[in-house]
DNA sequence: TATAGTTTGTGAATATTTTCATAATCTTCA
DNA sequence: TGAAGATTATGAAAATATTCACAAACTATA
């Protein structure tokens, strides 16, 4: 597509979501424009900061006027997927793969969730409308340009994840508790609740 | 506790737990020793970067022998609250609540979920052994010491927050897909899917 | 059209984080 | 015990990220 990635810092690449979602909140209530001072109190980023991310992606704004509220969640849908075009599968059909088929709030953000897989075939079958297929058919069953799985296999993760790279997958939203490891050109987030409840106790502890 | 908050660097923080999960599982393989450069192909984490974090915390390792295994996972868990002492609510008993309380594999790692709270009355009662209570009764009913909640409603967002602070709530790991105003001194933690895969899509578009 | 009042976009300055380079200190083995 | 070899811990350098400060450029109003 573009090759931005090169120029964007990465500390700007983790905001460029928030302010999407910022933006599709604001543009809900039937704000039209925004200035990044107003922005900067909705997202708690300092304005300057705001600014200076959006400068990635071009001359966004107008003096004296601010930002188009429209506009700019166009720019970023366009940077970030948000125009309903990624397939994406879920690998690992337990609790919590159920949970998120089920968490539909995410259709029509950034893609659909085509079809799950599950590696125990009792489990297999159609869930929520969505069809789960038995892993070993990864291959044959897995969407025509799909590059993203969300992984809540809870055993044989290296091996499924190996299986994923194979079919092509570049980017792994990762709900177990193992470390991966990953060839270069794919990408890990790791979704961990225990880390993140340590980060807070950490924290918590350390203010107190 | 202790304030070692002002020295760490914020982004040494955020790697902790990420060396903590490393660490057990280096444990349970049955790793006593290791040096900062085996660790860092485990976690792909600079050994330079990874010294300079545990320095923060003492001077944890030996010279020419590298770091013990178990008196690492020791000091971490002391500052992580990895004792399993954590009294820790869910709030929202739907979909993703349930599969979060069935998700037991965090327990005796940072705490225990004690017990759950759903708005409505007719979700009450107790799942996969954990008493769901009417929101109402949080004051009542929220375990004593309990500083860290997990949020999975999907309406009403702010206003439970709000409830959360009231009763003492330090840290919030947050499922839901809105906002959140809170004090100085309460921490968020937000888990957003959907903003992991618009990062992946970014990343992968950019990438090619 | 002109003028006053805003706000963006960005060069430069500052702050933070990572990495380099090496002294200090440990282990290991003869 | 001593010497060789290894690895940590850390001051300093480099890289990255944030913030300051202000020119440029817009809006709004008369």
């Amino acid at each position: 597509m573009n090759s931005l990635k090169q120029m964007v810092p990465k500390a700007t690449l983790q905001r460029f979501p928030v302010y999407l979602k910022a933006l599709r909140k604001l543009d809900n209530l039937g704000v039209q424009r925004i200035m990044s001072r107003e922005l900067s109190e909705f997202v708690d980023i300092e304005p300057t900061t705001i600014r200076r991310d959006f400068s990635f992606l071009g001359s966004l704004g107008k003096q004296g006027y601010g930002y188009d509220v429209k506009a700019l969640i166009d720019v970023f849908e366009r940077h970030l997927g948000g125009r309903f075009e990624e397939k994406l599968i879920i690998v690992g059909a337990g609790n919590l793969g159920r949970a998120l088929m089920n968490y539909n709030r995410w259709n029509h953000v950034v893609g659909e969730i085509v079809c799950a897989f599950d590696i125990e075939p009792n489990k297999t079958g159609a869930m929520y409308e969505i069809p789960v297929y038995p892993l070993s058919e990864l291959k044959e069953r897995i969407p025509e340009g799909c590059r993203i799985a969300i992984l809540t296999v809870s055993k044989d993760v290296q091996e499924t994840v190996n299986l994923l790279i194979e079919a092509g997958v570049k980017g792994i939203v990762d709900f177990t508790h193992e470390h991966i490891q990953v060839p270069k050109g794919v990408n890990i987030k790791a979704v961990d609740v225990v880390s993140m409840i340590q980060e807070l106790v950490f924290e918590t502890n350390s203010i107190s």
